[in-house]
DNA sequence: CGAATGCTTGATGTTCTTCAAAGGTTGTGG
DNA sequence: CCACAACCTTTGAAGAACATCAAGCATTCG
């Protein structure tokens, strides 16, 4: 059964600003159902117009991007709890990417036709779309800078501070521990790097005693240390809108 | 003195979306005033919270960012007239990259805390914010891609057929040529590989007939066989809102 | 049990980086 | 007007980081 927007569990994290009687009444009904994916399912297609946009409520997976003809792919970002999909489609037109589930996903489904009433009678919702819109390019930035300018080394290490990062503002993480439900290549798609390297910085970090990611859970053992192999500030994920 | 909006000539391009009176009215409102910038000064920083917006109307720049604590940099684009600036700042409070001018340029400035009243009272200004920034991450997208999978001379490739058409979409191109005011420095910084193998692999593709860049202007001589050796659809730019 | 999938490791190649230096252009001061 | 410095481009040579190839191992699943 569909869950209620206002007993949405993930409204008690602190990671989400929090919603007026008002725009919990909103998402009620701008929220038309509930979706359960299974692992490897694509959810959004690459150049699709998609009619719907999802709230992920759990679950993980990513978004990716095809090169050229051959089987080539980029990873541009892992999908958490509390992302929104389909922003592109839902004002250009157009996905630029696919997102596709890693393990099971459950999904707040909205009627993408709503968006432009949502623009019209709710500023401050519209407002939080373009906030995430603009964090999204300033991920994409980071991450681009990643890949053109950082190691290998750094380039795994700068992922899995960011990962933990992400996971510790969602309460998935104790101690540095947390699901990771992804392959390597993945992870390879994701820095550019051949699947080979990856696993061998991979190797490089754990015999350094930084990071250990096996059978699905990511454990980081040195966060502050992790951030200098990564050069990179060890900066706290910000609060953020949730839709 | 400082260009009315409605005698702005970015207007008359095809590539932007047409204003209704009541647009026009308020984006005059909007506009506090016009600035002239030098070549080689920086406009925004990454890290501030800058309290203006701009809209380029003339000139050329770049969007950058620095990677630790060496000189190590990413170009992770390059402005054109008709270029939004600092909604990051606008939106989040701080900006996820610096912009510097190529050239001298000249920008119309806008007042940050004017925001605000935009997505209250002017949803469809409001939605064309959100549609900017989604475009932007499109774009970063495609170069998260681009740098990720493709080789040198695929990514050179592509990266020459970008801005081509971003010259074409602004009537700056003819027969396949147009200004383009960077350095070889700065390629190289966008596409994450060294400024001699960017010259090396420019020599390449110059040797093959396909582009000549001298001087501050790019010509393309075959842009279907750009397009081939880029490994990218050639897809003209879609027509997009000003701001 | 065999097939499929993902992780790991070693050996070999190649793309790209780094180092080094020279040539062209522009601007500046003597 | 010349000397020079500063900046960008170009080219060659050497080296490193990363890719590719190949194979073995473990686990899961039908």
């Amino acid at each position: 059964m569909a869950t209620k927007c206002d007993k949405c569990p993930l409204r008690a994290l602190k990671i989400f600003e929090e919603f007026t009687v008002e725009e919990l009444r909103f998402m009620n009904r701008f929220k038309v159902g509930e979706l359960t994916i299974e692992p490897q399912t694509r959810i959004l297609m690459e150049g699709s117009n998609a009619p719907q946009l999802y709230t992920v409520l759990a679950g993980q997976g990513t978004r990716s991007k095809k090169v050229g003809d051959d089987d080539r792919r980029q990873v541009l970002n892992f999908v958490f709890p509390g992302d929104f999909l389909g922003l592109q489609a839902g004002v250009m037109g157009e996905m630029g990417h696919t997102v596709e589930s890693a393990t099971s996903m459950t999904l707040c489904v909205f009627d993408r036709s709503e968006i432009w009433s949502l623009f019209k009678s709710h500023p401050d919702r519209a407002y939080d779309l373009t906030w995430l819109a603009a964090s999204e390019e300033m991920f994409l930035g980071e991450a681009l800078a990643t890949i053109g300018q950082r190691s290998a080394l750094e380039a795994v290490s700068w992922a899995m501070l960011r990962l933990l990062e992400r996971g510790e503002s969602l309460d998935m993480a104790q101690n540095g521990r947390m699901p990771l439900p992804f392959r390597q290549q993945d992870l390879a798609d994701a820095l550019g790097l051949s699947l080979v390297h990856t696993n061998k910085t991979l190797a490089k970090l754990k015999e350094r005693g930084l990071v250990t990611w096996a059978e699905g859970r990511l454990t980081v053992h040195d966060k502050i240390a992790l951030a200098e192999a990564a050069a990179a500030d060890d900066r706290p994920e910000r609060t953020r809108p949730l839709i």
